[in-house]
DNA sequence: GTCTATAGAGAGATAGAC
DNA sequence: GTCTATCTCTCTATAGAC
């Protein structure tokens, strides 16, 4: 890769956490040297440190940034008040679409939680449980409208959480199904698992 | 750990292999070295290579291993000619029992696959591939009796086994469910996934 | 079968020139 | 902001003594 010699914090540090978030995913955070994150940037490994106080930060910060943009993103596209079993049929959507979107940050963001410093794996943690809060709430909702028959409405969150985020595992755009085909499969499954 | 001088082969050989699965599902493949390995074992590094030609070999052997048991207990375990809903009953609970058993063989068997070679990959990929057939063909003998209403048994299958693997996840010995309450509460989900 | 010692490679991070 | 050079450490794997 070619490069030039100046300035080019705004265009480098973008790439270096993009070239470390698909490296990462592709052989794992300790498998991967900063010397490798560089070549695949352009730049020497030393040049690395202008943005990044050390490895570990740059593994906290993407995973936060993921968490950060999973909130923010199901915050702004979900509609106020809406019934139950239109809340959870949002969710459902919202899930598969967004993680399918960024599967290599959703693969660290369960792989690599185990290489992080205590602090920082707490605060991903309560991020985590945030999202995981948000789908519970639905449900208790659903419950006590009578709409849902749940009998533990946090064990289901986390189970179909589970369920959705399993589609990263084996969905590539060019296979069988489309991203479409996929939601409605798996709504028509969540939709059942809560039926009265 | 105290040692002693001679020949250990058939208490060495286990315990390697032990304290490897250990380490590999705490701190993942890549960051344990063959020194952590044998450390927690009480010998010294070069000592393991009486057991493994290498660090690959060990970890793939593990997985392998892992996938053999699940698929002659799962046989062993299962009754014949059942009925397409005890049977799905029966692989909910076989599941969730036998992966609680042994969470951290089940981690690195979803973990650490990238850090396989190509060869040991695909041997390990294809196990994983049989357990998931044994589901599928159970959700289509289902459908085939009108027992149950599946729009993609395949995608079900996987969907399903996703949810019931996400138990380990969050499942503490402590916890506030029991084991027997969790297989209640899952094949409760299960059930209702795929009725008519 | 295990030890000690080590070869040879590669890691993370820093210093100073430009 | 990036380079080159390097410090210091650790790694996997092997050799040879016991």
């Amino acid at each position: 890769m070619a490069r030039t010699i100046g300035s080019h914090s705004d265009i480098t540090g973008p790439r270096v956490r993009e070239a470390a978030l698909t490296l990462f995913a592709r052989h794992g955070y300790a498998a991967v040297s900063m010397r490798q994150i560089a070549a695949e940037v352009g730049v020497q490994a030393g040049a690395l440190y202008n943005y990044t106080p050390d490895k570990q930060s740059l593994l906290a910060d993407l995973l936060a940034a993921h968490m950060d943009e999973l909130l923010v993103a199901h915050t702004a596209e979900t509609p106020k008040n809406s019934a139950p079993t239109d809340a959870l049929e949002h969710f459902t959507r919202f899930h598969i679409r967004f993680n399918a979107a960024r599967a290599d940050a959703v693969f660290i963001s369960y792989m690599e939680l185990r290489n992080l410093s205590a602090e920082n794996f707490g605060r991903i943690e309560a991020l985590r449980r945030v999202y995981e809060g948000r789908l519970e709430a639905i449900l208790r909702a659903g419950v006590a409208s009578g709409a849902f028959d749940i009998p533990d409405p946090k064990i289901t969150a986390l189970a179909l959480i589970a369920m959705l985020t399993g589609v990263n595992t084996w969905f590539r755009e060019a296979g069988r199904l489309s991203l479409a085909e996929i939601e409605e499969i798996y709504w028509g499954m969540v939709r059942k698992t809560v039926a009265v």
